[in-house]
DNA sequence: CATAGAATGATGTTAGCA
DNA sequence: TGCTAACATCATTCTATG
């Protein structure tokens, strides 16, 4: 496998050799590399006048984008034969040829990655067991959510109020004023450990009333807990509370419920709760998978964008999740998906959640007034060496504690570009490969290969956050123990890639596609060093991911399992000042294709079956 | 030419308070 | 309820520098 063929050197090879078992031997080789076939244009890229100058003519070029994706040199001479020389064309023959020739039960058996071998050491080699035992006392709330309560009431009735924690009190509370006991945790789990009993009254309201119309939560209801405890007060103020849902459903019924974000952003849960989520929901029929699907953006988007991005995705209910619960940064990111929410487990080592505990030399420069234990969202510019400058001289004019107005100013950038305590009166931007840390990459993933430093800080801007997708994508883990077949958009540096891989969840095909050959690049190293036994397609343009060519693919690779991708951000993030056009800006409306592709996907995969 | 630096606000949410 | 202040935000584009 350390053979590399994808590069130019695979002209000393034989292609001409009468050996099937060579040429099987071959194939299996370089399909287990990764290939790069690109789709712009009627031909490969790299026949443009500039590369005239290879010595490799263009005649062999052509056949070998083919050879290196793993098709037998027979099979790609007569596509070629068939449909000249368009690599658009030959690829359809070639994997309507391959879908010909493979029998079902050649499905790759693919055995999971138990040794990674990825250099660093916060990689995925504590992969192990133990994932497996991370259960969270789960069973103590979901079995029998009301004993608890009656537990909970007893204590109180036995005057141990004091012992209760504030959470108890609060369901406690909520059960007095004759709300299930399930909703109300469920509304303290969604609305944080700081929700005020306005907002847990409200958002239990909003739950029944979307409920009572929303055919995708069709949970259980449980009893209510009236008939089970006493009501000692709360009666004034559920009447006004009800009032305030009468008020909220006459905006429902006058126009449409615009999302709102939830204040404590943990979508359906995160792994580091005290108390474990109940939370459950019931997909309509058509939304469950194969495929599965996932997609990912901005939370913070303009208006109206995550309820245009609902109404396309089959109005499933997105999570958002702040990745400060999962990293020492935060990341506010909305996710929709139809993957199963019960028994996620995190990936391990958990990594470090708080500034000290990533960046542990920063801990000794660290001013008491600078109270941050967690970095902002990670863009993808970085703070500049005279801003750095400029807090160095402001606040090293003062031997103690610079006053209160030099404290905000430096407070303000420090927030802002994420800077941190590098020396004494010193603030710097994170390092390439801090960035890679906090969002769940093996070390130097980004690093080399032609890549500047620039380029570098704005592919790991753009990227997942791996720990908190991984936490989601855990429950493939089971559902596909022999292998997952991949269909990546929008791939960047390959976070889903790297978080399905960290999980253990063996990735028997990947077909990616990304614009970025730097990217592209990165994830190909990745692949390589990982020693991936799948096959790794990879495009770079969704938009010219054609129907047909879906049928093909899907029809050579026996369907995807899993279509993953979160869709440009250009137009919806908050930091651009130029183009913030919502869906419909230049590079976001790509989401629409994200929506194409997973309906052809669906309805080619429902045709086949 | 490639790379890094620097300048460029607006949108939306939340908290606090009268 | 309504106002204000505080705060966060997967960025773009021109310019300098080698």
């Amino acid at each position: 496998m350390d053979k590399n063929l994808s590069g130019e050197d695979n002209d000393d090879i034989d292609w001409d050799t009468e050996d099937e078992l060579e040429i099987q031997e071959i194939q299996d080789t370089v399909f287990s590399s990764c290939t790069d076939l690109r789709t712009t244009g009627q031909h490969v890229v790299c026949c443009d006048g500039e590369a005239s100058s290879s010595s490799v003519p263009f005649r062999s070029k052509f056949i070998q984008q083919f050879v290196v994706m793993g098709f037998p040199e027979e099979s790609i001479a007569k596509a070629i034969k068939q449909n000249g020389e368009n690599s658009d064309l030959v690829l359809d023959s070639l994997l309507t040829f391959k879908a010909l020739d493979d029998s079902p039960e050649e499905q790759p058996s693919v055995s999971p990655p138990l040794e990674p071998s990825i250099s660093s050491d916060d990689s995925a080699s504590e992969y192990n067991e133990n994932v497996l035992n991370n259960v969270y006392e789960e069973d103590s709330w979901s079995s029998d959510s009301d004993n608890y309560i009656n537990t909970v009431k007893q204590r109180y009735l036995n005057d141990e109020g004091s012992s209760l924690s504030e959470k108890e009190k609060m369901l406690l509370f909520l059960a007095n004023m004759g709300y299930p006991a399930e909703e109300a945790s469920i509304a303290m789990d969604r609305c944080g450990p700081k929700a005020s009993l306005p907002e847990l009254v409200d958002f239990i309201c909003a739950a029944q009333m979307s409920r009572a119309e929303d055919p995708y939560l069709l949970e259980d209801v449980k009893p209510n807990l009236k008939d089970i405890l006493n009501d000692c007060g709360g009666y004034k103020k559920r009447k006004m509370y009800n009032e305030l849902c009468k008020q909220k459903k006459q905006r429902e019924i006058s126009g449409e419920e615009p999302i709102r974000l939830p204040k404590s952003m943990i979508g359906f849960g995160i792994p580091t709760e005290s108390v474990p989520r109940m939370v459950q929901r019931i997909l309509p029929e058509k939304t469950i998978g194969p495929p599965y699907f996932y997609y990912e953006n901005v939370a913070l988007a303009p208006k109206g964008v995550w309820d245009t991005i609902k109404r396309h995705l089959y109005e499933i209910e997105p999570e958002f999740v702040d990745s400060k619960y999962f990293s020492a940064t935060a990341r506010k990111r909305g996710y929709l998906h139809n993957l199963p929410i019960e028994n996620r487990f995190p990936l391990f080592p958990l990594p470090p959640r708080t500034i000290h505990e990533a960046l542990p030399l920063s801990k000794r420069w660290w001013p008491s007034w600078d109270t941050r234990s967690k970095l902002n969202c990670l863009q993808t510019a970085i703070g500049s060496a005279r801003l750095t400058d400029k807090i160095r001289k402001a606040v090293e004019k003062y031997d103690g504690e610079p006053p209160m107005e030099i404290q905000k100013y430096v407070l303000y950038h420090c927030k802002k570009w994420n800077l941190v305590w590098v020396g004494r009166n010193k603030v710097a931007p994170l390092e390439p490969d801090e960035v890679e840390m906090l969002l769940g990459f093996p070390k130097n993933h980004t690093r080399g290969g032609g890549i500047s430093r620039t380029d570098r800080y704005k592919s790991l801007g753009n990227s997942f956050q791996v720990d908190t997708v991984a936490y989601h994508l855990s429950v493939l883990r089971d559902l596909f123990p022999n292998g997952i077949n991949v269909l990546s958009l929008f791939s960047g540096i390959g976070g889903a890639e790297v978080a399905l891989y960290r999980l253990g969840v063996p990735l028997s095909n990947v077909v990616s596609v990304e614009k970025s050959e730097v990217n592209r690049n990165i994830v190909r190293s990745w692949w390589e060093q990982t020693n991936q036994r799948g096959n790794l397609i990879h495009f770079d343009d969704v938009q010219l991911l054609s129907r047909d060519r879906l049928k093909k693919l899907i029809e050579s690779l026996g369907g995807f399992d899993l279509v993953i991708g979160g869709s440009p951000c250009n137009n919806l993030a908050g930091s651009n000042r130029v183009s913030r056009d919502g869906l419909e800006g230049k590079e976001s409306s790509l989401f629409f294709d994200y929506v194409r592709i997973l309906d052809d996907v669906k309805s080619i995969m429902s045709r086949h079956r």
